[in-house]
DNA sequence: ATGTCAATGTCGTGC
DNA sequence: GCACGACGTTGACAT
């Protein structure tokens, strides 16, 4: 990884255009050729960048840019479009470059996988007598996340989303749209179980007889570690 | 900005919970608090981070950490929820700083934005004849991104989109049923105009009833570029 | 390779 | 401040 300070101007052209007037900023190398260029502030998305696989070209200035100051001109092409990455630079305050070696990557728990597992082993958070019918249940459209089945023996499609949105209840609509018009499962219930729901999701989610429920992910696991200890 | 390349171990705990086993690293911290942790490859989203605004307290590591070769902890606090950061630290093999000073920003050019001034102005790439009502037309819903009118007189609701996903058909299906209850407006026709459609999304389109305009933004910008030449 | 869906999404904008 | 939609979304996973 190369990790140079400078003050630079930058163009992109791709699937738009970009531009970044002249001031100081970082620029990051990466092995794979992926650039990035970050200002001193803001979140983790850098200021413009190219994805790698990437090639980057180091040249010397035309006259016209070096008499406007540019003393050092990097092109960085993507491999597999062509989006390309134009950086002027005016100054190099700072460079060096360090072997960091592969990264043995993240390791994460909390997200909707854990979400699904430990709703399907607590299904009566649906509401006391739920069974469950099984996970990623597949329909042509695709899978729904949760199928199960309500004390009478009807049919429940579960769509979960930690965070619930419009999107969640319109999938949702699909896959019971399609199960409904197959007479071996129908008639099939909606719900729509999220750790968050948003107001004008859960207004469509009625509108259209589609249950909400609202999980608490911690209680969840809490009841999931209790479990646990008891072998 | 400070720049660290170091062996450690990171976690995070806030809306999920995340870890990275040790190894060589780039952390970055940023003059809002914000730090990055990078590997020396993948695209510009860092292995592991911190929003701004946060803030940085170093400690010296316990006895048992020190046993574990941990030689300096870093805790990473955001400011405004609870989610944090705590970087172990086995080694520091470069540690610099630089003053960057504020960025002027980023220009773009080629934004959905442009897309919807250019057709606005190029209204009959629709068809012929017709006319703009207005862009942005509100609904109770949501703005509608075009609204125009066809050489009939009758109302055409355009969404637009750089890339035609089936989302954007949902959304322009739901102002169409809710436009169309309005006997003001109704009978309102839909057209689905992106960069490129996917084909799915055609097909659902068209099942509704839903035209699809395929808009060329070079040659769109071509024209509006001819048009300024004129003044 | 391609398509689909989640994301610690982030980022801007309008209310 | 909240809510909503775009994003050069990126990234993981299944086909």
């Amino acid at each position: 990884m190369r990790l140079v300070i400078a003050r630079c101007s930058v163009t992109y052209e791709g699937r738009l255009n970009a531009h970044l007037p002249p001031a100081t900023r970082l620029l990051m190398v990466k092995a794979d050729g992926a650039v990035l260029v970050h200002s001193d502030g803001g979140s983790y998305k850098p200021l413009n960048w190219m994805s790698p696989p990437a090639t980057l070209h180091t040249t010397a200035p035309t006259a016209e840019q070096a008499e406007q100051g540019v003393v050092e001109v990097w092109r960085v092409q993507a491999a597999k479009s062509d989006d390309r990455l134009m950086i002027l630079i005016e100054e190099i305050l700072a460079d060096q470059s360090h072997e960091l070696g592969a990264d043995p990557g993240l390791v994460k728990d909390g997200v909707e996988a854990d979400l699904q597992r430990l709703l399907a082993e607590q299904i009566g958070l649906l509401g006391d007598g739920h069974t469950l019918v099984r996970r990623e249940y597949m329909t042509a459209i695709g899978p729904v996340d949760i199928l199960a089945r309500d004390p009478e023996g009807g049919t429940v499609a579960v769509e979960l989303k930690r965070r619930g949105d419009i999107d969640g209840v319109e999938q949702l609509t699909r896959y019971l749209e399609l199960m409904n018009r197959d007479p071996l499962l129908a008639p099939v219930r909606g719900v729509f179980a999220a750790q968050q729901i948003k107001p004008q999701a859960r207004t469509l989610a009625e509108d259209r007889g589609i249950r909400c429920v609202t999980l608490d992910y911690d209680a969840m696991r809490g009841v999931d570690d209790a479990e646990s200890r008891l072998f």
